[in-house]
DNA sequence: GATGTGACTTAGA
DNA sequence: ATCTAAGCCACAT
């Protein structure tokens, strides 16, 4: 089946498991692919991924940073924005709230609804 | 197989 | 806060 190489594949699909309202790390999304010290492959993969079944937009950079898309970066903003992610510039508000957490270990399920409730928090800074 | 590249990260100045 | 340097991985050429 043509292209699509092993980890790219793997990367893609770790993408696609990031719930939505939520955001990984680069080095979040390859743990997941099984190379936790490949961000920059996952970065080169994510420029190529373009694809409507991956959320290329839920991969941000660490400490909150929104990394880049492409020419569009403020369109990764706006779509982030709208599933509930508030983000000012280029930096995510509640970043330890709204970064997704890959199976935390054994048992402990932690599964929170989300609940992003914007409120007056984003009133912050505009 | 080597080289260059990058939507990255961390640390130091 | 901004910039530089080095480290790291997979992919394209």
């Amino acid at each position: 089946m043509v292209a699509a190489t092993r980890f790219s594949v793997l990367v893609l699909n770790a993408v696609r498991r990031i719930p939505p309202g939520r955001v990984a790390t680069y080095g979040d999304v390859a743990a997941v692919a099984g190379r936790p010290r490949a961000w920059r492959a996952v970065g080169n993969i994510m420029r190529e991924c373009q694809q409507a079944d991956v959320p290329c937009h839920r991969v941000v950079a660490s400490g909150g940073g929104l990394g880049g898309y492409g020419d569009n970066p403020a369109l990764k903003r706006a779509l982030l924005r709208a599933e509930g992610v508030i983000v000012v510039g280029r930096r995510i508000r509640q970043w330890s709230l709204v970064r997704w957490v890959p199976a935390p270990s054994g048992r402990v399920r932690r599964n929170r609804t989300v609940a992003p409730a914007v409120s007056q928090e984003e009133r912050r800074r505009a």
